[in-house]
DNA sequence: AACTTTTCCCAAAACGTTTTGGAAAAAGGA
DNA sequence: TCCTTTTTCCAAAACGTTTTGGGAAAAGTT
C-alpha cells in the first residue's frame, strides 16, 4: 500500500501530488544520517567542508526544501506574525497602506516568515481575529496598526508578554516597541511653512478623536502656530469622521468659510481631500489659488488633481521594513522599550500652496 | 532544568511565556490517555457520551486548544491557504478589493483555516512569491485574482495539480475552478439601459487589453449597442493604462470629444472616474448634465460626488465567500472543472444617468 | 455457561524536522 | 606506542498532534 519511502505517495489520495523529496529520502541518496544532512544545510561546524557542499549540492539539485510545519514543530515557533485590518476605517483609500503592508510583506519574506491576514469588520472582531492568532499559537508576533489612543489590543498583549510591535503609538505608560511618524513635525513644518508665505489664518481639519494620530498632527499645528507668532483660534479647527471623510469633510470645510474671519489655508490629512475640493467648489473658491491647502499622505489623487496637491509625505514602504525587523528583535526577546522609533515626513511642496492672494 | 510536564516551561526562555495547556497534560488531568482525548474532542463514535461531555468541559475549562502546527504536521496539511496581491496595479483603490478580501478571510477562519498573504511588486515577484507558498509547502490551496488573459500562474498550476480558485477567468483550455463576475451582463445592461433613454453615442473606456476583465465589458458593450439597433463606432472606444488610471483616462476624455459627433454617454470602469470628471471639467460639461456616467464598481467616490456616479455594482465580498468554499472543495479532492460560477451585477442608478439633453 | 457482539478505551506509530549526547576515526603530543 | 584532542558523523529523542490496530470489559445471545 505504501512505498519503501513513505513520504512519498505518488498517486496516492487526490488532488496535488507532492513531487517534493524529504530530509530523509535525501540523506538516503546521500548515504548520509538525516542529523548530518539537516546540520550541513544548516552550516554547522561539525561536519566537514567537503560534504557540506556535497550536500548542499544534492539538495538543490533535488529541490529539496525543509517542510516549515515539521521545522516549526521541532523548533517551537510558527516562523509567522499575524496582522489584523479593518476595512471599515477606510484604510485601504489608497497606496499608503498597500505600501505599509508592501515594506512588512517584503521584510517577513526576506526572514523565512510568513505573514497571516486577518480581515475584521468591526473592534470587536478585530480583537477576537487577533485572540485567535494569539491563543491558538498561530504566530511568534503582532504587528498593529490604526492604533487608538486607549487600545485594548496593546494592554491585552503586553498583560501576555507576547511580542508585538506597533504602527503608530497609544497611550499607556508600560515599555513597547512602535514605529511611528512624526506627524506632530510634520505638521508643525507645514504650518510654519504657510505663516512663512504670509498666511495668517490656517485651519486644521483634523482626523477625529479616539485615534492617536490626530493628536500628533494637533499638537504640531498648534507648535507651528506658535513658533510662527500666531494664536490658535478654535473655530479653525474641525474634525472629520472616519465612518465617512469625505462626507464630513465636505460640511466642514462649509463651516469654516461661513467664519467672518475665513481661514486662508487647510492642513488635513489627505483622506478628506474629496470633501474639501467638494465643499471649495461649492463655495466657488479655488484650491491653491484661494486657498492653500496641504494634505497628509500622498495619495494618488494629490498627484493627480490640477492644481496638484503639495503633501506631508511619510514613507511607509520604509516603516513596514523597520516595523518587521523590529518585531524580529523582540520575538528573539530583546527587550521591546529600547524599540521606539519616530520617523520624519518629507514636505512634498506642489501646486497648492502658495501664498495668499 | 525542565518541569515534570516539558510542554509547560513558564519562566524559561525569553519573550512569550506560553500558558497554555497540552493534549498530553490535559489527558493526565482527566486520567484518559491522549488517544481517547483527542478522540471525545473530534467527537468519533467510540467514545461514551460521559467520558466526552467531561473532556469537553474540561478542555474549556482550561482553555485548551490542539496546536495548529502539530496537527499540520500529523495531518499532512497545512489548513492554510495563500494568496498574493500587487500594488502596481492599483488594487487596493478603495472598497472593492477589501470586500473581496473580507469575504475571503472570513470563510477561511470559519473553516479554521489561515490566510497567508503575499505582497509583490511586479508580474516576476508574484510568481515567485506564489512559487515559494507552493513549492515550500506553505499552503493547500491558492486564490488568484487580478487574472491576466495569458496567465502563466494558471499553467503553473494545473500542471502540479495544485489546488486553486480564480476570481476572473483566463484563456485557458483545461478546466479549472473560478468564480467571476458577469461583466459582459453588466455592460450589456448599462448599456441598453443608456439607450434606452435615448443615447445614440455611447463611449467605452475600458480598461487596457492584457487583463480579462476588460474583455467581458467589451462583449457586453458590443452586444448592448447591438440590442439597442446602434452602430460601433470604433472611435468611441479607449482604452486607460494601469498603472495609470486618472492620467491616461483623463486624456482619453480630452480626445473622446474631439470627435465631430462626441459621445452622449460614457461607460468605464470607475477607478478612471477621476481623470474623467477632470477631462469633463476642462470642457466645460457637467458629468449627469452633459455626459451620461456609468462605472463599474461602486467606490466610494461613487457615492461621494456630486452628482452622484450611477453603478454596476459587483459583490465582492460574496464572490470572497464563493471562492474560498470552493477552494476547500477543491482541496479535497473534488473536480475543479465543477466549480466556475459566473455572478450577476446589480446596476445602481444614481444621478449620472439621465437622457441626452 | 459459553459464545458473540458491542462499547469504550489506549499503546504505539507516524508526520518531518532539529537537537542532544555521544562515539568512531583521525590527528596530534608525549 | 599510548594517551589526548580534534574532527566528523550519527542514533535517538523530542516537538504535539492524529490515526492505526487492537484489547479489555460490558452487554447481548444461545
Amino acid at each position: 500500500m505504501f512505498l519503501e519511502q513513505s513520504g512519498n505517495r505518488i498517486g496516492f489520495g487526490e488532488g496535488f501530488k507532492s513531487m517534493t523529496i524529504n530530509l530523509k529520502q535525501l540523506s538516503k541518496l546521500l548515504k548520509l544520517s538525516p542529523t548530518t544532512v539537516s546540520r550541513a544545510l544548516a552550516d554547522y561546524p561539525d561536519v566537514s567542508a567537503k560534504t557540506r557542499a556535497r550536500v548542499k549540492q544534492m539538495a538543490i539539485q533535488q529541490g529539496y526544501q525543509p517542510n516549515p510545519v515539521a521545522r516549526r514543530l521541532q523548533k517551537g515557533k510558527t516562523e509567522t506574525i499575524g496582522i489584523v485590518i479593518t476595512p471599515e476605517q477606510n484604510y485601504f483609500s489608497d497606496t499608503f497602506f498597500i505600501d505599509l503592508l508592501s515594506g512588512i510583506s517584503n521584510q517577513i519574506t526576506r526572514a523565512g516568515y510568513e505573514l497571516i491576514l486577518g480581515v475584521a469588520s468591526d473592534e470587536e472582531h478585530e480583537m477576537q481575529s487577533m485572540r485567535r492568532m494569539v491563543e491558538g499559537k498561530r504566530v511568534d508576533g503582532m504587528i498593529l496598526t490604526l492604533i487608538r489612543e486607549q487600545d485594548p489590543r496593546v494592554g491585552y498583549l503586553l498583560d501576555r508578554d507576547f511580542p508585538f510591535v506597533l504602527y503608530g503609538r497609544t497611550r499607556e505608560t508600560r515599555p513597547y516597541a512602535f514605529v511611528d511618524m512624526d506627524g506632530k513635525q510634520a505638521f508643525e513644518k507645514a504650518c510654519t511653512y504657510l505663516a512663512g508665505l504670509g498666511h495668517r489664518r490656517i485651519a486644521l481639519l483634523n482626523g477625529e478623536p479616539g485615534f492617536m494620530f490626530p493628536v500628533g498632527c494637533r499638537e504640531g499645528y498648534e507648535s507651528g502656530l506658535f513658533l510662527s507668532g500666531l494664536e490658535l483660534d478654535p473655530d479653525l479647527i474641525r474634525e472629520w469622521k472616519h465612518k465617512d471623510p469625505s462626507q464630513s469633510s465636505y460640511r466642514w470645510t462649509l463651516e469654516l468659510f461661513k467664519n467672518d474671519n475665513p481661514p486662508t489655508a487647510i492642513l488635513f490629512q489627505t483622506e478628506a481631500v474629496n470633501g474639501i475640493f467638494k465643499g471649495l467648489d461649492e463655495l466657488n473658491l479655488q484650491p491653491g489659488k484661494d486657498v492653500a491647502l496641504i494634505g497628509y499622505d500622498d495619495l494618488e489623487i494629490a498627484r493627480i488633481h490640477r492644481p496638484s496637491l503639495s503633501v506631508l509625505r511619510p514613507q511607509a514602504r520604509e516603516a513596514g521594513q523597520r516595523v518587521v525587523n523590529i518585531l524580529l528583535e523582540v520575538i528573539k526577546g530583546e527587550d521591546p522599550g529600547k524599540f521606539q522609533e519616530i520617523h520624519q515626513v518629507e514636505m512634498v511642496i506642489r501646486e497648492t500652496s502658495l501664498p495668499p492672494s
